[in-house]
DNA sequence: AAATCGTGGTT
DNA sequence: TAACCAAGATT
């Protein structure tokens, strides 16, 4: 499997990207932007298996950018739950938009003002301009970062200022010229099938007489894992109220915190598990999906917090910290401001809290 | 510059 | 099974 060492390293990724490579992506090989750019988007910090049912919906809802330009953002947050980082889907949809209004409908065939467009980053301008249309530009995902690292055995840890600027430097250097587009699905490919995180491939990677980990036998090091920090623990008190008729109490989010503009449980903060908490700090909750509990209602959900510390915590893990929500339930309620929960966009708390209550 | 932002696949 | 981390961008 393994190349002459006369050869680049861009020709032999290029060659081994026509055999051995990724073929069968449906944004592969379209010359689309608007589907690479689509897919990109979808697919920063989330793997390929995750996406692939995002983006059908997406493409099936809206078949160019001008259709999702001009959809409503509701609509587009929509079809986005559950995808998560929902930053990225107000930005697709103001980067449509912005794209029909500043350049007529099509994607700008230029990286600088590709990356002028919000949620497009250098790396994504690069996988579109290359992938779309050949141009000559880098890339620099997760899988391409490991593979240069690797290969030239770059120390230090990636996210370091310094070591993106390395790693930049070298993804301007070796950027195949001739080929672009397939160097840069070849190094994607490379990563993800031989040079995984976990148990690389060595011995079928067409790079293997050049890499300098391998040299080194620092595969296993590279690159160094970033220093972790702890992840501090949440605890939340939230109120599911649901009608007889299947409507519930969700509210938007607002604010600049975790769910921006999606509808969630009302629910509160406890700064700590020990806190006394009691019906003044209840009612607001109700408040907010405009519904008033009656005496029986008031008791009940008094006796459903006092159980608090009989029942097990409902736990939902985010990157940088663990949620804790203990969910008081109402069901059956005639009255409030009640939505259909198939009109809104709701993380996946919203269906977990429901399945734990066997709302389903 | 370091923190933030979701969820699920893989090991 | 708990840790790791995935086609990163933004602030």
């Amino acid at each position: 499997m393994s190349s002459p060492e006369s050869q680049s390293v861009a020709d032999t990724l290029v060659q081994w990207q026509k055999v051995a490579g990724r073929q069968h992506l449906p944004w592969q090989n379209t010359g689309d932007a608007y589907r690479v750019w689509l897919s990109e988007v979808m697919l920063q910090q989330t793997q390929v298996t995750t996406v692939l049912g995002y983006y059908d919906r997406f493409l099936k809802a809206f078949s160019t950018v001008t259709a999702l330009a001009q959809a409503s953002e509701e609509e587009v947050m929509q079809l986005w739950a559950g995808l998560g980082y929902y930053t990225r889907a107000r930005n697709l949809h103001a980067c449509a938009r912005q794209v029909l209004t500043r350049f007529g409908g099509e994607f700008p065939r230029d990286v600088a003002a590709l990356e002028s467009l919000p949620g497009i980053g250098r790396s994504t301008a690069g996988a579109i301009a290359s992938l779309s249309w050949g141009l000559a530009a880098p890339i620099l995902d997760g899988n391409v970062k490991r593979v240069y690292c690797r290969l030239f055995g770059v120390e230090g840890y990636p996210e370091q200022t310094a070591v993106k600027r390395e790693l930049w430097a070298i993804a301007e250097r070796e950027l195949g010229r001739q080929a672009p587009g397939v160097y840069n699905q070849a190094l994607m490919d490379l990563g993800a099938t031989v040079c995984t995180p976990k148990n690389p491939n060595c011995a079928k990677c067409p790079l293997m007489k050049r890499c300098v980990a391998l040299k080194k036998g620092m595969v296993g090091q590279l690159p160094q894992p970033k220093p972790k920090k702890p992840r501090p623990s949440q605890y939340f008190v939230a109120l599911a109220v649901r009608s007889k008729h299947g409507e519930v109490g969700l509210t938007a989010r607002q604010g600049k915190g975790v769910w921006r503009g999606l509808w969630m449980w009302p629910h509160l903060s406890l700064e700590g598990v020990d806190q006394v908490v009691d019906w003044p700090e209840l009612a607001p909750l109700l408040q907010e999906i405009g519904l008033q509990a009656d005496e029986r209602q008031q008791a009940e959900l008094v006796r459903q917090l006092k159980a608090l510390n009989r029942q097990d915590w409902l736990v939902h893990e985010l990157t940088h910290r663990k949620m804790h929500f203990k969910v008081l339930a109402l069901d059956g309620v005639s009255g409030g401001d009640l939505v259909a929960l198939s009109d809104r966009a709701v993380p996946r708390l919203v269906h977990k809290i429901m399945e734990q209550l066997g709302w389903t």
